[in-house]
RNA sequence: UGCCUGAUAGUAUAAUGGUAGUACGACGGUUUUUGGUACCGUUUGUCUAGGUUCGAAUCCUGGUCGGGCAACCA
């Protein structure tokens, strides 16, 4: 029942905390997107962490938004990032914004400059940053950081009144200008934005840097455990810091590293460049690493956590293979999805001795894989049917368990047959393969005694449904295109979508949205959006995997 | 050249001073009306040099290599 797994890094510290009886064993996280864009497999790793160890130990997680800048913000991404939370199967305890802490967030600003933590800087963004130093060279302080309290409180309410223009003052932290972390080198805590934000309208014109927000924030709702990712480490310093000087709850923050994928690009500004230069169909295109690009080429929620659940977790760079993520979505669909059959690169086979017009109803059931098949679809059989290209070879080598002249081979669910002759154009190219059939031989009733190797799939010509099918692969061309010289997209795969037209068997018409479908010994399919009635419309989740290779 | 981090098979991830294990991949086999699935097997690893110890992936010291840090982004 209880298999004995080892605890990650994550695990151990909340085990420990509740050991220690800390925070009197209460367990609150939290998942905290900034709503600028949608939701990427790399946020499935964060929100499956930040979910799944709450719920591990009776625990509770919040969704909030971290929107503290209101330019790059919009309430199109709040939405679509609730769809994806709750798509991947999670539910918050409390829907939450960063900007619904604006007044506590300014009291506390109020509230460091009174303790002559904070001052106010009329110094412009360059020469802030030459003030800075380097790594190497402490930073220099500059006249107005020796503002009195008064003086600095009095800015700072007119900051926020709106006496001044964008950049003209900044509220910095009065930390420390010499410490080698640079983050600690009087970072800034508010900036003066006369935006109009999507939730708080016009009411403000300052808005709270992240480093002053969201350890705030995490304060005010008492998170215990705050999960981020490995580019804030050098921002616990400022968090601890701030949480210190202000006496609020102490919340912990713990880094982990960030999901990298072979064949894709995970940041979001790359992701909003190909939707923005049109290389990919939008955020949900089927190739995006997003989640509604993962759905919409259809992938299931749970074979998404299982992925997060198999890469682990732990603290240092990582790339996973894809293969890893094809394996979960395989494993799944191998179980659930339907049988049917698709010829996508048709070639025309003609039984030369079943009689013309003639046609009869055959079975196949739905999953093999489960007992009694979860029922089955008749499929229409008859003297000229739709077969893959491939699986016909004129000169077939030793292993080749497919058509050829004088090879037998069964058709799905159907009879034997024996490869005769090819009919060709004046190119050379295969236009009608002629064969003949054992009668004797028909699934499920077969007497002829005769044993083939190979199986193939087909469609009844006079019966077969037309669609268009899309075939997506990778998105890049290399593994990692940050290791290759260039831009990443000089690495974009120029194979990533074909489109073709494809004969399925009659019953796909019916076809569900959202279900998945095995076109067999071709792949995983879904019904894509833009599929009508008239125009069928299947994305390829994946291959099958192929262990044929020919030599 | 400052500070912070990290380093275990191809890729991830365990082993918490005591037999280096698991998964994916790759390769091979058995079964199969999907060259799929299932099952079985093979393969490859502790960055390096010292030290502590009966014993080191684990502790200590030096080095090497990777990632990050000087946005009025998060």
């Amino acid at each position: 029942m209880s298999e004995e797994r080892s605890l990650n890094f994550l695990e151990e510290i909340v085990e420990e905390d509740i050991r220690n009886g800390k925070n009197g064993g209460r367990v609150l996280t939290r998942f905290p997107p900034e709503p600028n864009g949608y939701l990427h497999i790399g946020h499935a790793k964060s929100i499956c962490l930040n979910f799944g160890l709450a719920k591990k130990y009776n625990g509770k997680t919040n969704l909030r938004f971290d929107d503290t800048n209101p330019v790059t913000e919009d309430t199109e991404y709040v939405e679509s990032i609730k769809a994806d939370v709750r798509w991947l199967g999670f539910e918050w305890a409390q829907e939450l914004y960063a900007s619904d802490y604006f007044d506590q967030i300014y009291a506390f600003a109020v509230d460091l400059i009174k303790k002559g933590l904070a001052y106010v800087d009329d110094s412009t963004a360059e020469e802030i940053a030459s003030q800075k130093g380097t790594p190497t060279e402490p930073g220099v302080a500059n006249a107005y950081r020796s503002r009195t309290v008064d003086e600095n409180l009095a800015l700072f309410a007119e900051m926020k009144a709106g006496k001044y223009p964008d950049g003209a003052k900044v509220l910095r932290a009065k930390v420390d200008l010499a410490s080698p972390n640079m983050l600690m080198r009087d970072p800034i805590m508010y900036r003066i934005k006369h935006a109009h934000h999507h939730r708080t309208g016009d009411k403000w014109c300052i808005y709270p840097m992240y480093d002053f927000a969201h350890g705030q924030s995490d304060s005010i709702e008492q998170i215990t455990h705050s999960i981020c990712t490995l580019e804030f480490v050098p921002h616990r310093a400022m968090y601890e810091w701030f949480i210190e000087k202000l006496g609020i709850f102490p919340s912990q923050q713990y880094e982990f590293a960030r999901l990298n994928m072979t064949y894709t690009v995970m940041s979001k500004r790359k992701l909003l460049q190909l939707v923005n230069e049109g290389h990919v169909d939008g955020w949900d295109d089927p190739r995006m690493p997003t989640l509604s690009g993962f759905r919409r080429r259809g992938y299931t929620p749970s074979s998404i956590r299982e992925f997060c659940e198999r890469i682990g977790v732990a603290k240092r760079e990582n790339m996973i293979d894809l293969s890893l993520l094809e394996f979960c979505i395989r494993e799944e669909l191998n179980k659930t999805a339907w049988r049917r059959m698709g010829v996508l690169d048709p070639v025309k086979l003609i039984i030369t001795n079943y009689p013309e017009g003639a046609e009869e109803t055959l079975h196949g059931e739905n999953n093999p894989e489960v007992e009694g098949g979860e029922g089955g679809r008749d499929i229409p059989f008859s003297r000229e049917l739709w077969i893959e290209r491939e699986d016909f070879m004129e000169e077939a080598p030793k292993k080749f368990f497919r058509l050829g002249p004088g090879l037998m081979v069964r058709l799905k669910n159907a009879y034997i047959i024996k490869g005769e002759s090819c009919v060709k154009d004046a190119e050379g190219n295969i236009t009608e393969i002629h064969c003949t059939y054992i009668p004797e031989s028909k699934s499920g009733n077969d007497t002829s005694g005769i044993n083939v190797k190979g199986t193939i799939h087909w469609v009844s010509v006079p019966h077969a449904a037309t669609a268009e099918v899309r075939l997506y692969d990778r998105l890049l061309k290399v593994e990692d295109p940050s290791e290759e010289e260039g831009d990443f997209k000089d690495y974009l795969n120029p194979d990533s979508l074909k489109v073709i037209t494809a004969y399925l068997e009659p019953d796909m018409a019916k076809a569900e949205t959202g279900k998945g479908y095995q076109f067999i010994r071709k792949g995983y399919f879904c019904l894509d959006k833009t599929s009508t009635a008239d125009n069928l419309v299947f994305n390829r989740t994946v291959t099958l995997k192929d262990g044929w290779v020919k030599k």
